[in-house]
DNA sequence: AGCACGCCGACT
DNA sequence: GTCGGCGTGCTC
């Protein structure tokens, strides 16, 4: 018996292999072992992903080698893998992939390296006339041209075109490619402190207990944490890791983006600081050397504590006590490429699996979680007092459509905000305004034609950036010079309209000449440990007036902040997607937590265009309840999540054409496989109807069950044959719906 | 992915 | 005819 290994190999092909398994190799190959293997002609690395006494094939060849002495995938995550590939509909092997990290993997193989074409330099100097060459052939050097060196893979997408062509440029001597290894960045150490456990308040101390007890029963339940910002989640979390490590037994906790909340993991790190070795952090700036220890020291044992992002979900952790899902409502937990998994829900699935208790927490849990907590199926714990007694914030919401008609014209900040600021300047207490658009202005209009500055590969409009002194594209980052005049009417008086945090941080640099003024958006903090420092510099009081974008609304805890203004989260409702409503409510409960979390009370102005928004309104009141109800009877009258499973298929492609007639074809056939259980939207084009040069058609799939619809998925695909022009992204509980 | 095979138009 | 270009299919 386990004569022969299935394997998946690396090269995307979504398929296993049988391979014999050699006596000598017997014991040290395991279910997600790497090794390597004759594949036609080569050797090529995969993954063991299960074992079987026969197979359809006769004469198969044997294994060559395994790599690394431990596999670093466990077999309940292998198949917690099956699982995934089977719910999110992606191919197996992908999922696979998807269990490690990239650089992990890569290590593991031995420091594989990915072939790179780049143009042989007499070329590139152009000093070289080219000889006539066949069309692809000159696509091939055009596109090399344009951008320098790339990987085979990149280039042949890039240009439309197999490999062949480039061989041949190749044999020609007009280009080369060569196997490059991957670069590796570094990392710095942080500094600890040892923490004690924390005294718990009674909401506290009675979380905790249900959390243990949960840990003890022989089917552990999922519990939900609702605990309003401040309420100490985290104290709960790390009493109840310390109990399972007692018990011998490992925890993983995740955490939206590691990178952002950098206190939270030092909270981590501090607490079982006495055996640093116990944690192991999968912090997403760690280098490939500290990536693969810390993957190791998991799988060693040595590690059993697991904090990190998404994938952190996979690590190798041994009899697994407890799953922490932190901020569990957080949308970054959706990966947005295959495999599209919830790293929350297949949290859930995880600890069924390997029967453990699963945490999920959040001061402003997502519309499915609750619902699954109000029918039983989660148990649901509330903590709805923060520590110390201390006062949720009052949020003013300020109606600027009133101030427009006073002022005689829109403005960005309302009286009643600068005020709040100077007060605070003042008492020398900090402020932090919120807006969740960066650039300077989200458009360019000329007032004279309305033209409106667009970008040339998808359909949406480019923001101006006033220090880059250029036109950016958020989809694609596609950036050009600023028009002198307008491309259609030829007028030089341009309207910048929708103004973007670096418009906020200059019209307050003139307001508050004097105060110290920073920004905290993707285009500032681009350089390595910009977060760390600006953030430091606010907690040392030295800034002022902190501006930012989401960034700046999670998980962040400053004593001395007194002030959050929101300037405009009116857009967000403006979106075409069903969970508008829940986005705005969940962000300004989550940015009006970050202020008074010190001493002095703390208050949150909101500035908006819509103030009787039932989100807006709701979050106001900070009522949770309220607005859960009134949005949970909006959703099942559309019958919307979280009353039925929502599926997004997405068909891209260059031929607008094409992708629309493929779009009409997939409904057909779709039409012919949903049962009547399953509702099916009519093919359209998706609300970015174009990105990167390609046309997006969306067909939506709506059920109480996401097997009806994977069932009718697959017979549909069955039916058709597919353009190859055409490509489709299946989306299972699709959170973005663009 | 990468390699062999074979089809098809271009040219000694 | 042959030769190179390029799509197709297969790999346990």
């Amino acid at each position: 018996m386990n004569r022969i290994a299935k394997v998946a190999v690396d090269l995307s092909l979504n398929r296993e292999f049988d391979y014999l398994i050699p006596e000598p190799l017997r014991p040290l190959v395991g279910i997600g072992s790497r090794v390597e293997v004759p594949f036609r002609a080569r050797m090529v690395t995969g993954f063991v992903v299960g074992f079987a006494d026969k197979s359809a094939f006769d004469d198969l060849k044997p294994i060559g080698k395994v790599l690394g002495e431990k596999s670093l995938v466990t077999e309940s995550v292998m198949e917690l893998a099956r699982w995934m590939s089977s719910y999110y509909l992606a191919p197996f092997e992908t999922c696979v992939r998807a269990l490690l990290p990239a650089v992990v993997r890569r290590k593991e193989s031995g420091g594989k390296k990915q072939l790179t074409v780049s143009l042989v330099s007499n070329v590139e100097a152009a000093g070289m006339p080219l000889p006539p060459l066949p069309p692809k052939q000159q696509a091939v050097i055009q596109c090399l041209q344009e951008n320098g060196p790339m990987l085979l893979s990149e280039l042949t997408e890039a240009a439309g075109v197999t490999a062949a062509p480039v061989k041949a440029l190749e044999k020609k001597g007009l280009v080369t490619i060569s196997n490059e290894p991957v670069y590796r960045d570094p990392h710095e150490g942080i500094e600890l402190l040892k923490t004690g456990p924390l005294p718990l308040m009674p909401q506290q101390a009675s979380a905790l207990k249900q959390i243990l007890d949960a840990m003890d029963e022989p089917e552990p339940p999922v519990l939900l944490l609702h605990g309003v910002t401040g309420s100490g989640k985290t104290e709960v979390y790390l009493q109840a890791i310390a109990r399972a490590l007692e018990q011998g037994r490992g925890a993983i906790v995740l955490v939206p983006e590691i990178a952002l909340t950098p206190q939270t993991v030092d909270r981590f790190r501090s607490r079982f600081a006495d055996k640093p070795e116990r944690v192991a952090v999968l912090h997403s700036s760690l280098s490939d050397g500290e990536r693969y220890d810390e993957w190791h020291r998991i799988r060693s044992g040595e590690a059993q504590i697991v904090v990190g992002a998404r994938s952190a979900l996979f690590a190798p952790v041994h009899n697994l006590g407890l799953i922490v899902v932190d901020e569990e409502h957080e949308p970054t937990y959706k990966q947005e490429e295959a495999p599209r998994y919830s790293a929350r829900d297949t949290a859930v699935m995880r600890g069924h699996m390997e029967k453990c208790a699963v945490v999920l927490g959040s001061a402003t849990p997502a519309l499915e979680s609750y619902a699954n907590a109000k029918s039983g199926k989660y148990r649901y714990i509330d903590m709805p007092i923060r520590v110390d007694d201390r006062r949720m914030p009052p949020i003013r919401i300020i109606d600027m459509r009133i101030e427009a008609q006073r002022e005689g014209r829109p403005h960005i900040f309302s009286r009643e905000l600068i005020e709040a600021i100077r007060t605070r300047i003042d008492r020398a207490e900090q402020t932090m305004i919120f807006l969740n658009r960066r650039g300077f202005s989200s458009s360019l209009i000329c007032p004279g034609c309305g033209y409106v500055a667009e970008c040339e590969h998808c359909s949406v409009g480019m923001t101006y950036h006033k220090a880059r002194a250029r036109l950016v594209c958020h989809i694609c980052g596609e950036e050009k010079p600023v028009p002198v005049c307008c491309p259609e009417c030829k007028s030089d008086q341009f309207k910048y309209a929708g103004a973007g945090t670096e418009k906020i941080e200059e019209v307050m640099t003139k307001l508050f000449p004097k105060a110290r003024i920073e920004r905290m958006d993707s285009d500032t903090m681009r350089r390595k440990n910009a977060h760390r420092d600006v953030l430091s510099k606010f907690r040392t009081g030295k800034i002022d007036i902190l501006i930012g974008t989401q960034m700046i609304a999670k998980g962040l805890d400053f004593p001395n902040v007194t002030l959050v203004g929101v300037v405009n989260p009116d857009h967000a409702l403006h979106m075409a997607d069903f969970r508008a409503g829940e986005r705005v409510f969940q962000l300004l409960t989550q940015v009006a937590g970050r202020a008074g979390r010190g001493e002095a009370a703390g208050e949150v102005i909101v500035q908006t265009y819509t103030p009787h928004h039932p989100a807006v309104q709701a979050a106001r009141r900070m009522d949770f309840e309220g607005f859960c109800d009134q949005e949970l009877a909006f959703r099942k009258e559309m019958d919307y999540p979280p009353y039925t499973h929502l599926t997004c298929i997405i068909l891209r492609g260059k031929d607008e054409a094409e992708v629309a007639a493929a779009a009409e074809k997939l409904f057909h056939a779709l039409g012919k496989c949903v049962s009547g259980k399953a509702a099916l939207s009519p093919a359209i084009p998706a609300p970015i109807a174009r990105m990167r040069g390609e046309y997006r058609w969306q067909i939506l799939l709506r059920a109480a069950r996401t097997k009806t619809m994977n069932r009718a998925v697959h017979a549909a695909f069955g039916m058709l044959k597919w353009p190859k022009t055409v490509k489709v992204t299946v989306d299972v509980d699709a959170t973005s719906l663009l």
